[in-house]
DNA sequence: AGTCTTTTGTTAATTATTTAACAATTAAAG
DNA sequence: CTTTAATTGTTAAATAATTAACAAAAGACT
């Protein structure tokens, strides 16, 4: 099967985290229309995205909720598990720890760095605080393949070089500022302040 | 001018971020391909969205910084303060309400909910916050036209619902769990987990 | 058994977005 | 003063993404 689109690589995210909460309830099958109606989307689009990763449902009775859940893990988990860490433990480093702990079977935060020194030492959600400092030692020893940079903006870029030079393979950037990396470094960043002014924006032109 | 599309409004809203850090510097002019490196696009790119917001930069001295800050101002802020409140004062909401404090001059986070009866009453970065009981009281009293959700996915719906019966215009939701609302509010979702999913993906087909 | 309705899967059409191409112009260099 | 290099603005081409259209099948209803 060919790679499919970005944008359907993140519609399989989001369709995965809706289709695992019906599956806490009992409903064994669920139609286009009904993720469709989760997502915000068309049942089109969903029926599409299905269709190019391979999957075909029931007609009249949808597709099943377990078998999709489980297909969209063989297409967006990786084989083995991919270790995580955090660098920046305020609010929003602890929001991210948080919230992940065992949210997914192939990604695990596994380290957080801050520089605060009564940060140091401490575990937070069951994953332990190092300092800084040892940054490049623990991501080595602990083959973490992805850093969350979630320091103040003017420490975004010596942190990001730190990573790469760590040996990490991709980025996921929440600082107020954009980073460089090289080319072969996998980079996602997102910024609050975007968000909240496209919401601004489409509000104000109504 | 027509309204410029989707994908530049949110580049717009790059690019001020960008210049707002260059004109600290003392820069006065900034040529396209200074701008895409920092935002990691094309230059072709931001020429083309300037131009679709008429602005004219000057040949072999690029566009003005000042200007250009003062123009995408014009396009994506309001004309009068836009009032938004951030509704649970966990992790999220505090690194949310940290990170915006007088940072744009069109936005402004002017109230905070939460249930929690020790959060109530004090102050986060000197915004009061109150019950969540009063959540409808204060949005009109307020004038607050944007939500934030920030609280635990089982409560996202119910939070949702509340803020449209408040008459709110637009609400941005964090909570990992989509949300339903009537068509005439604007509504932007973000979930952590997607783009770190994305990223796990990218970094492990290399 | 036959008809109607619903729902999937897929191709084709449409729309949105990005990239390429290049003329025009200005500053710098020689 | 002439040439060269750099940079914008804009139209055209290419690519990516979404939506429409509809045949096929399966269950529901009579």
């Amino acid at each position: 099967m060919r790679t499919p689109p970005h944008k359907t690589i993140e519609r399989l995210s989001q369709y995965r985290r809706a289709l695992l909460m019906v599956h806490d309830s009992d409903k064994t099958h669920i139609f286009s229309h009904e993720i469709a109606k989760i997502i915000h989307i068309t049942p089109v689009q969903v029926r599409r995205d299905i269709m190019l990763i391979g999957y075909t449902g029931t007609l009249r009775k949808g597709y099943n909720v377990k078998e999709l859940i489980d297909l969209i893990g063989d297409i967006i988990d990786s084989d083995t598990m991919i270790r995580v860490c955090v660098v920046g433990v305020g609010n929003l480093g602890r929001a991210i720890i948080n919230y992940f702990s065992g949210k997914r079977t192939k990604l695990s935060i596994v380290a957080v760095f801050d520089s605060n020194a009564d940060k140091v030492g401490k575990k937070y959600s069951g994953i332990p605080c190092h300092d800084i400092a040892e940054l490049d030692e623990v991501i080595r020893q602990e083959d973490i393949k992805v850093g969350i940079i979630t320091v103040p903006a003017d420490q975004a870029q010596i942190t990001a070089d730190r990573l790469v030079k760590a040996g990490i393979n991709g980025i996921l950037n929440y600082a107020p500022k954009s980073v460089l990396v090289p080319r072969d470094v996998h980079l996602e960043e997102y910024d609050m302040i975007t968000s909240l002014e496209k919401v601004a924006f489409y509000v104000k032109s109504d």
